[in-house]
DNA sequence: TATTGTTATACTCTATAACTATA
DNA sequence: TATAGTTATAGAGTATAACAATA
């Protein structure tokens, strides 16, 4: 609870964000910094940062898939995607194969060393939330992700429906 | 839904992300990219930020506060208010004013016409909100709400008993 | 002409650290 | 000594734009 003190100093009080709690959106943010947050912490020890882990996830069940591809999952740019493939290439957890149709992409695919190291870092990462979401039953947090994702595809819809 | 060309380039097939979706942490974090792009967008038509309209709505609901309770709300440095505030001051939102019992703080309070524009801003934000939570029923909503903050708090127990 | 990957560059946001004036 | 606000600086993360190779 974000607080902040009374004239005497001697007690918190709460700072009144109750307009902003009367939008989802704010409920959102706060809750994703707090995750966000935590995960970071996890994902550091690691070496890795959410995007790059992402990253080496997608290209483990996508094998052969392409950087345009990737950038396109992570909805990031191109040239982003230069410095985290570089990155985890140079780090031996993928590689960047030729592909003999197309002279112009790369297929990539993780490398067994990338593949044991994203089971490490997902057990972790499970454990973690377990940790993190103890105050929710497995039933709630079904119920979150369901509602998370309407929210999702609900602008989907509004963004195609835009587009007619 | 993320997509990407087949073999033949004729239609699109969805990338695999099912162990990222298996993660709490990554739906949180689809859905938060997928609203706060939106609320950029109209935040943008009035000029304002995320976190600078947090502030201005802040200020209004919780007049006199000084920076330092600002940037506590805010989960960011006090060097960062400077800026956000003074951008806000610049632009006669609000107002940094004298504080009799100490001359280190300034009391911030908005403006008549910062109260104003806080009113018509929240107006088209909320407009928005049920725009893009319109798969969603008035009950799913606050059920979301709720569960959210249970993922807010229960970090917030997890950070506190490891301090002990 | 269009697309893939690349490079160089710039911008946004935020943190860190050192400073001042007050307490 | 500690705190509020300020300033300067640096870093992370990302976007934009132009380019070469290839389709």
């Amino acid at each position: 609870m974000v607080r902040k003190r009374n004239k005497a100093n001697t007690e918190t009080i709460p700072v009144n964000d109750k307009t902003l709690r009367g939008l989802v959106g704010y409920n959102m943010k706060r809750s994703y910094i707090t995750i966000q947050t935590d995960m970071l912490k996890v994902l550091g020890e690691f070496g890795l940062r959410l995007t790059a882990f992402s990253a080496l996830v997608l290209i483990v069940d996508n094998p052969d898939m392409t950087q345009s591809q990737l950038a396109a999952a992570l909805s990031i740019e191109r040239s982003g995607v230069v410095l985290l493939v570089d990155d985890l290439e140079n780090r031996d957890l993928i590689s960047r194969n030729k592909v003999p149709g197309d002279r112009r992409t790369y297929a990539l695919r993780a490398t067994l060393a990338g593949m044991q190291f994203r089971d490490r870092v997902i057990a972790k990462v499970q454990a973690h939330e377990d940790r993190l979401f103890h105050k929710l039953t497995d039933d709630q947090k079904a119920t979150l992700v369901e509602l998370l994702n309407l929210v999702e595809q609900g602008n989907d819809a509004v963004s195609s429906s835009r587009k007619r």
